[in-house]
RNA sequence: GCCCGAGUGGCGGAAUAGGUAUACGCGCAACACUUAAAAUGUUGUCCGCUCUGCGGAUGUGGGUUCGAUUCCCACCUCGGGCACCA
């Protein structure tokens, strides 16, 4: 027989494939499968090793599927507008389209050269206006629902570049082009009301088939935790300075402070209030605010610090008393003074926190610097003191009782903030929002949409979104009086085209509809989501809420897209590092491709290890799965038409093991169980031409190539990637006899042959008669046995 | 700092409703084939010892058990994520 050559094998299939659209999607009308990658951003510097790993391992669950009669969904697209493309542009003076078809074009032949088995009919590109379009669409369901708004929101600045920055493009609080300071400007910005989803972002995420590790990352980043709003009664000292009655029209909280504690039983511990420098009292209390000059100054630089650099001030807090201003402590009326400081947030509970410095570790480290009285409220145990009529309550109690005597409200609030959606720059999808004089903001008639960007723009190193200036964009009439009207120049975050384009895949070509109902009926929600562990939170959190308000709103029927998700680990460079064109320690597929072969790569990066750990490359480990590969080509000379018991056994047994391997997404153990069992036939230099057939069909989903050769020289019928999966005999499979261990002590000191049927009794004999069995047993007492059918027997000897 | 995950041969890793630790692959060594090399095949390859045998070993130290890589407690190291959320 020949060498095999993988690059003529493989671009012969290839072609074959293509012809005669095998990975066409399934409309058969059997039972659906949609097994669906995070697709990816096409960027310029092509596919590295590591890109690919996903969606090896979502082809080969999809073939899977196939093989087992299912319609399958297995399409692929490209999450195309973003930065990258246009710091570019701004870079080169290229255009962000041409230079994303460019990349498009480069992924696509790089992804077709692994023979991955996308129905290439139903690719998507969210930048093109037929995509656009229909995110335009979503934005204005959520707009007329009352669940997308405008109002003002600190951005990043830069006032040399007189642009808005992106957090990634704040570098040590610089501005990453020109280096200058960065600060906090306030905007008007969009918001998607994802907040009034909290609750159900959390709670439907107990029937999700997703690792356990995501869906706490995403309860923590929602941050839901209950506690209690109680308020602390300005002292008559401060009030005397100002007419509540005038300033103030809600009667419950003239004179006083509310603030939000997780820990009300506590109470008796707070000996000084915080409020966040945003806090609108402080205006309130100007006047009496004794030093209300400092305060000032404290308060508009804390507003104006960047996240980098609250953070960085770590331990060390900072914060100023208001003078002349003192709140009664509800629970034991003792006086008790204010601070501002910036750990304390704005956004956050009610932008006011009692302090109790013996149990939060922030409170203490501010309170030892200001010389602040600690009180401890609460032993070890979780039992109060200190505390008047509560003490010796325990924890969970005094929170309910202490703000029942108080008066406060128990509360839940939220760490989660609404999605902030628009974005001041050219390379992403218009927000289909016109504002006119006299109507206001006017939502675009959908029969107008998509509103398509213009063209007409310069990208200069400096100023605004190229699109402010574009004029055929901005020169419009009001959809609705008719008058002259300007476009809102904003675009929307990237997050948002790739927070639906898995309905948009399920009827990507429909020109009526962002996705027909009975095609969204037809293939969502999606069964097998796999893609970056990176995605953890925003993408997966964001794409839930979609669905949620699409739900809600009524275009789909159901309240989760990802039924299962998986998370493949990173592919590490040889050097330890993160492949990185920096580093020049990238590896790229199409190398591999052509030395090892397609195979090969897909073989080599399912057998490196568990899916979902990162693990480093390791070129020369590819020789291992490539001569697996010549291996199987060799055994095909031995094909005979006898078959032996053994055989058909190790046969059958690799059958369900590599089923039942790929169901759970253990390809590396799958692929360990097919060596096996190409050795077992190379050593014994024969395998039964139905043997032979069964093998190539279970290996075909992991190497296709070789498999559909095999496949066209030794069977011969139809294509292997249209054949259906083989069955086990699960007679085949059980063997009379196996060998088990037998410990004395629980140590191993013999192995011996049992059949499996017989009696602890018999096996016990027959062990006693093992000679070294005998002379560890030899002059002590059988306190007692333990046989496990099949596997061990312990003798416990005295 | 908090949260999540992981520590097993020279290396990637296998085995967890507790049951023969090191499957499979890489590397290495010897042998066969060859003028030679490559390729391929065969055999060996956790460590130690007083070596037909015995002892030890799954990050460290304890515990539960007839039996622990697997369960429990404490600690150490590495990787990832988040940033003061009251």
């Amino acid at each position: 027989m020949s060498e095999y050559n993988h690059k003529e094998i493989e671009s012969k299939w290839q072609k074959k494939w293509s012809e005669k659209k095998v990975y066409e999607t399934g409309i058969e009308g059997k039972e659906k499968c949609y097994v669906l990658d995070m697709f990816p951003y096409p960027s310029g510097s092509g596919l590295h090793v590591g890109h690919p790993k996903g969606y090896i391992a979502t082809d080969i669950y999809s073939r899977y599927k196939r093989a087992n009669g299912y319609d399958v969904l297995h399409p692929m697209g490209w999450d195309a507008f973003g930065l990258p493309a246009e710091n570019y542009a701004i870079k080169t003076q290229i255009h962000p389209q041409e230079t994303t078809e460019k990349a498009i074009v480069n992924f696509k032949e790089q992804i077709k050269g692994l023979s991955l088995s996308y129905d290439w009919d139903r690719e998507i590109n969210t930048s093109s206006p037929e995509y656009y379009r229909w995110t335009q669409w979503i934005f204005l369901q959520l707009y007329k629902n009352g669940l997308a708004y405008k109002k003002n929101a600190k951005v990043n600045w830069c006032e040399s570049c007189k642009t808005v920055l992106a957090n990634e493009q704040v570098v040590n609080g610089g501005c990453d082009r020109c280096g200058n300071v960065v600060i906090q400007k306030e905007l008007p910005q969009w918001f998607f009301k994802i907040t009034d989803f909290s609750d159900e972002l959390i709670d439907d995420l107990d029937a999700l088939d997703w690792p356990e590790s995501t869906k706490i990352s995403q309860k923590n980043w929602i941050g839901r935790s209950s506690g209690a709003e109680i308020e602390f009664q300005l002292a008559a000292s401060t009030r005397t300075n100002v007419d509540w009655t005038q300033t103030n029209t809600d009667k419950n909280s003239v004179g006083s402070i509310k603030v939000f504690t997780t820990r009300p039983d506590t109470l008796f511990g707070a000996t000084y209030v915080v409020l966040a420098p945003e806090h609108p009292l402080l205006e309130e209390l100007k006047d009496s605010i004794e030093n209300f000059v400092y305060v000032e100054k404290y308060t508009k630089k804390a507003i104006n610090k960047t996240d980098l650099e609250r953070i960085s001030e770590g331990k060390n807090k900072t914060g100023i008393i208001l003078e002349g201003v003192i709140v009664i402590n509800p629970a034991n009326g003792k006086e008790i003074p204010v601070f501002v400081a910036d750990y304390v947030l704005g956004g956050y509970g009610t932008g006011a926190i009692m302090a109790v410095p013996a149990h939060d570790e922030r409170d203490n480290e501010f309170a030892k610097k200001y010389d602040l009285e600690i009180i401890e409220v609460v032993d070890e145990v979780g039992v109060l003191k200190n505390s008047g009529e509560f003490d010796g309550l325990s924890f969970e109690e005094a929170k309910i009782k202490i703000t029942e005597k108080v008066g406060g409200s128990i509360k839940t609030t939220y760490r989660l903030r609404d999605w902030l959606v628009s974005r001041q720059r050219y390379w992403g999808a218009p927000i289909p929002i016109i504002f006119c004089d006299k109507c206001g903001e006017v939502s675009v008639p959908e029969a107008d949409l998509p509103v398509v960007l213009p063209t007409d723009v310069d990208f200069m190193p400096t100023g605004e979104s190229p699109i402010e200036k574009s004029e055929s964009f901005h020169n419009i009439k009001c959809p609705s009086c008719g008058g002259s009207a300007r476009r809102e120049s904003d675009t929307l975050d990237t997050f948002v085209c790739s927070s639906w384009y898995y309905l948009r895949f399920t009827d990507p070509n429909n020109f009526k509809e962002f996705a027909s109902k009975p095609s969204i009926k037809r293939w969502m929600p999606v069964d097998v989501y796999v893609g970056g562990a990176e995605h953890t939170v925003l993408h997966l959190l964001y794409a839930r809420f979609i669905t949620k308000a699409l739900q809600k709103i009524g275009h789909v029927d159901f309240k989760e897209p990802f039924l299962s998700l998986r998370h493949q680990g990173l592919i590490i460079a040889e050097d330890g590092r993160k492949m990185s064109k920096s580093f020049g320690n990238v590896v790229n597929p199409d190398d591999v491709i052509d030395t090892y072969g397609a195979d090969s790569m897909r073989l080599y990066e399912m057998f490196m290890g568990p899916f979902n750990d990162s693990i480093s490359w390791n070129t020369k480990n590819i020789l291992g799965v490539r001569r697996f590969v010549e291996k199987v080509w060799r055994i095909s000379e031995f094909i005979t038409d006898k078959s032996n018991q053994e055989e058909d056994r190790i046969i059958h047994t690799t059958v369900k093991k590599v089923g039942d391997d790929i169901q759970d997404f253990k390809f590396n153990t799958a692929i360990s169980a097919l060596m096996v069992c190409a050795k077992h036939l190379e050593e014994q230099k024969s395998v039964s031409k139905e043997n032979f057939k069964m093998f190539i069909q279970i290996l075909a989903p992991f190497a296709p190539h070789l498999s559909e050769e095999l496949w066209s020289i030794y069977i011969g019928e139809g294509l292997i990637v249209k054949s259906r999966w083989p069955k086990y005999d699960e007679n085949k499979i059980k063997s009379e006899n196996i060998n088990i261990a037998v410990q004395i002590n629980g140590k191993v000191r013999a192995v011996l042959e049992v059949g499996l049927s017989e009696s602890e009794e018999d096996v016990v004999g027959k062990a006693l008669k093992i000679n070294s069995i005998q002379k560890y047993a030899e002059g002590f007492n059988i306190k007692k046995t333990i046989y496990i059918k099949g596997k061990v027997l312990n003798i416990v000897v005295m």
